[in-house]
DNA sequence: AACAAAAGTTAGCCGACCCTAACCGTGTAC
DNA sequence: GTACACGGTTAGGGTCGGCTAACTTTTGTT
């Protein structure tokens, strides 16, 4: 069950505000992706049901050994193809909504060779 | 009303089969994406109803000038992002199948830095 | 002309994924 | 110690965009 854009935003966006706060709510969730309550609500769940997500002791949402290693593979991707259209020539902010989309769609392949070309020269 | 993925797609599949063949019918288009003859019929409607595509004297699709403009503008982007993942040693098949997806979510001034460095560095 | 095959359309379904409205539970303020 | 704000969830709805089934229309063959 390969996950979708959606599910890959959801993962991402825990990711990055565990790094933040260490105790991540639905509504924290919900603020940072501007969806309703309930959306983060039964995403989550799903994300649960998966085992990629799970609630500790407090009830604060962390990612499972799973849900992280796929949220690292997201973020690294948005990260990467951020500072490789910035290297372009490309604003910020645009830079990253871009990545933000595209980190969904690109293959394992191409990101690779992505890397490496940036690892190389530099851009 | 900005042409989502799916529209995008049934453009660029026009566009490209008028090239091959000048006579595009929907079982053309539903073979080329692999989707039944109803959903071709829908969407194409649709795009009927935007003025993006008729139907000439034969009942061919055609686009109109507004959809070859938005068709070649993707085709473009695909044509573009495929050489430049080759560029950097992708295969081909995958370097095709990548930007197919791509196409569709990068902003105008990300694929025009591209563009430039292309231009400038030949990858 | 008659019939079969192929193309197109209509009707209706389903999953993904967002929404609002409304309800529940907990914790703080007075 | 009641009340209300806040976070979470349930129930139900809407859009997008696939699908199948079944009907109609067109085409082509004999």
């Amino acid at each position: 069950m390969a996950l979708l854009e959606s599910g890959e935003m959801y993962l991402e966006t825990i990711y990055v505000l565990s790094q933040e706060s260490s105790s991540v709510r639905g509504i924290d969730i919900a603020d940072h992706l501007g969806y309703s309550k309930p959306s983060v609500s039964r995403a989550v769940g799903l994300l649960r049901d998966e085992g990629l997500v799970k609630k500790d002791a407090d009830g604060y949402f962390k990612l499972t050994e799973a849900g992280e290693i796929l949220a690292k593979r997201i973020y690294e991707r948005h990260t990467v193809l951020t500072t490789l259209f910035i290297n372009l020539g490309v604003d910020e902010k645009t830079a990253s909504e871009d990545a933000c989309r595209i980190e969904h769609y690109i293959s394992d392949k191409t990101f690779d060779a992505i890397k490496d070309h940036m690892k190389k020269y530099g851009a």
